[in-house]
DNA sequence: GACATTAGTTGCCAGAAGTGACTAATTCGG
DNA sequence: CCGAATTAGTCACTTCTGGCAACTAATGTC
């Protein structure tokens, strides 16, 4: 958003950063320099020779939280609605920060519960309910629960991700014995004591080769 | 592709519709007018005030195949790589196209395998692999395969289908089983001999009403 | 009519996933 | 110090799914 005075640039990068903040997901959005509480995606048009992915990653870098654990295209929109920027066509980048990362600049970033988002430019809003269905479709491929956690987890916070993430619970055995067969995580020496409760322990995120995992198809997924 | 020579369009829309010839997939490329065995995907500028995915269908209608049975977005891309249009983002719709549909407008667009496709601008050869992981991808929550068949079908050319789009083989009575208890398809009274061999029933896709398959999560798919 | 060929079904088994009950380790309140 | 509450972690049982081979069914070819 470097100089929205700039004559119409030939299309725009919407960033979609995401987070979890206590038990939900949340946006990072921008305050509007008009209007004091309006708000919107981060974005910018690409400078010249730059990549979108690279324009993408800038923008994060204006945000202030760092370098993002995962980053994706996620499709590009370019109806009618209204944009900030009055490119044609916005294109849309959906990124990751592990949750309890540094706050954001102060003042014109900030996390917003899914929830509690405002309203936001008409193209925006589509943008971001498209980046977050895929994320939400990413789940099986890529392992983006784990690019929502800090470095080191517990497995009942790993698993309340991937409720958070597919809106449903899991039951906790299944969950054990999936992600043990799967060969994900490695369990570290440490323990994290919670109040009350037996401690947990911690793991952190570590594939390992496994067999191709030759599974059938899903029919039952199909509308 | 109306006019080449009009001035830089804001951004282009690339066509990759794609269809089963012959136990394979194939795409439709149009041939260039600069350069005589040059060919490329059919894209265009959209025109004032249109939609990106009514400018997709548009385009379609230029190539002669009829409606798309299936359409959606496959990505936009917008390095330095070269595009026939000047444009600095190029947004992709891959489509599908019943397979024994009408043959494309003479000597200007035609199907080209996949196995056998020429080179393209670098741009586009880009999109076109998108596009194609893109299709391959929805099949478990689209039925893509369905969309690439004709209204009438043996379970053995469905099966061949989703073979041909997974890139593996399956079982015969594992799919089945797995495509009766999806109530994708409903029988017809009609019956093909294709030679010699028992005839094959035909069916229609025609899905029911079904659970809602409360599945759990595929950690086994994560890279 | 024997045989090859393709379609379609059945039964069996191994592995995966759903579920509740179990054990383990800690805090808290008396 | 002891027991209830709380959270972590495991186990055993059941159900479901998918892979596999063998079977029946209907057609054409010789």
């Amino acid at each position: 958003m470097s100089d929205r005075r700039a004559r119409k640039p030939p299309y725009s990068v919407d960033l979609i950063l995401l987070t979890a903040v206590g038990g939900q997901l949340a946006v990072m959005l921008a305050r509007s320099s008009e209007g004091r509480e309006k708000w919107m995606l981060p974005w910018d048009a690409p400078r010249s020779g730059e990549t979108m992915e690279a324009s993408a990653l800038r923008i994060t870098k204006t945000v202030g939280v760092g370098e993002p654990a995962w980053i994706e295209q996620a499709g590009a929109y370019g109806d009618a609605k209204r944009h900030p920027s009055d490119s044609d066509v916005s294109v849309a980048y959906a990124g990751l920060v592990a949750m309890g990362t540094q706050s954001p600049v102060g003042g014109v970033y900030a996390w917003f519960p899914l929830a509690d988002v405002p309203q936001l430019p008409p193209r925006q809003k589509q943008t971001l309910d498209g980046a977050i269905a895929v994320v939400r479709g990413r789940m099986d491929q890529s392992p983006v629960a784990f690019k929502l956690l800090p470095p080191m987890f517990t497995l009942t916070e790993l698993q309340q991700m991937y409720e958070l993430l597919l809106g449903k619970r899991l039951h906790k055995a299944s969950f054990r014995r999936a992600l043990q067969s799967a060969w994900l995580v490695e369990p570290t020496d440490e323990w994290r004591s919670e109040g009350r409760g037996r401690p947990a322990q911690l793991f952190r995120y570590s594939p390992r080769k496994r067999r191709p995992a030759q599974r059938g198809i899903r029919l039952d997924l199909l509308n």
